[in-house]
This record gives structure tokens, sequence and C-alpha cells, in this order.
DNA sequence: AACTTGACGTGAC
DNA sequence: AGTCACGCCAAGT
């Protein structure tokens, strides 16, 4: 059995090819435990470094920001830009960019 | 050890 | 179409 759904977590995160995103709640579900959105961005809080955490946004493609801060979203942004992700406003084009976790 | 808040999502009003 | 409310449950205080 899986010690900790964050491996899991962490290991899906580095799978994301660069140019794509995921969502939280879907990283959750596929996960073995299934977790909600909430818990992954707190085992997100304690990813390790090297980690693309960039590529995973909220399901609106919103760039989520952490502790009112935010210096993240604005950091995230300029990461996805550069990444050749489309951006729609403050949104990430979800519709372009979102791959389901479980197809990785 | 208990309470509060939160890197979310979906449905209801 | 925007806003409110609830469910999820772990981590920080």
């Amino acid at each position: 059995m899986a010690s900790n759904g964050k491996e899991e977590l962490f290991a899906l995160v580095a799978k994301v090819p660069v140019g794509a995103v995921v969502s939280y709640g879907d990283l959750g579900q596929v996960l073995s435990n299934r977790v909600s959105g909430l818990v992954i961005g707190h085992w997100m809080g304690s990813c390790p470094e090297g980690l693309p955490w960039w590529r995973v946004v909220a399901k609106d493609g919103r760039l989520v920001v952490f502790k009112r801060d935010p210096s993240f979203a604005l950091a995230q942004r300029q990461l996805l830009e550069n990444e050749k992700v489309a951006f729609n406003g403050d949104l990430v084009d979800v519709s372009r960019h979102l791959v389901q976790p479980d197809l990785l």
C-alpha cells in the first residue's frame, strides 16, 4: 500500500510535461487514497525542490494564491508563460493545457 | 491535544 | 452570471 499519498502526488506532478497543467482536485482523485484538492495544496506546501509545482492550478485555470502572498501567483504565471502556456487574462487556458493526471 | 484555517471543487441560490 | 455555502481532511498555531 502506498505509504504516503504524497509520494504518488509528487510522482504525478513530476510527470506533468512542459506546457501542460493539472488541477488539484483531479490529482487527489487519482491517488490510491482519494483526497480533496485542499489536501493536495497542503501537501504541496511541503513539496521538495525541483518539483514543478507551478504546473498545478485550480480547475478553473486560476492560479491559486498562497497565504495571501500574490508573489507566488505572479511567479507561477511567469513560469507558465515561459513554457508557452497560453493565458486568458489571469487564467490559464485550461481548455488547451489542462491534462488528466491518470493519463500520465 | 484542540481549534482554525486553508495552493480546492461542486452544487445551490 | 455572480455569490454563498458545504464537504474534504491535513498541517500549523
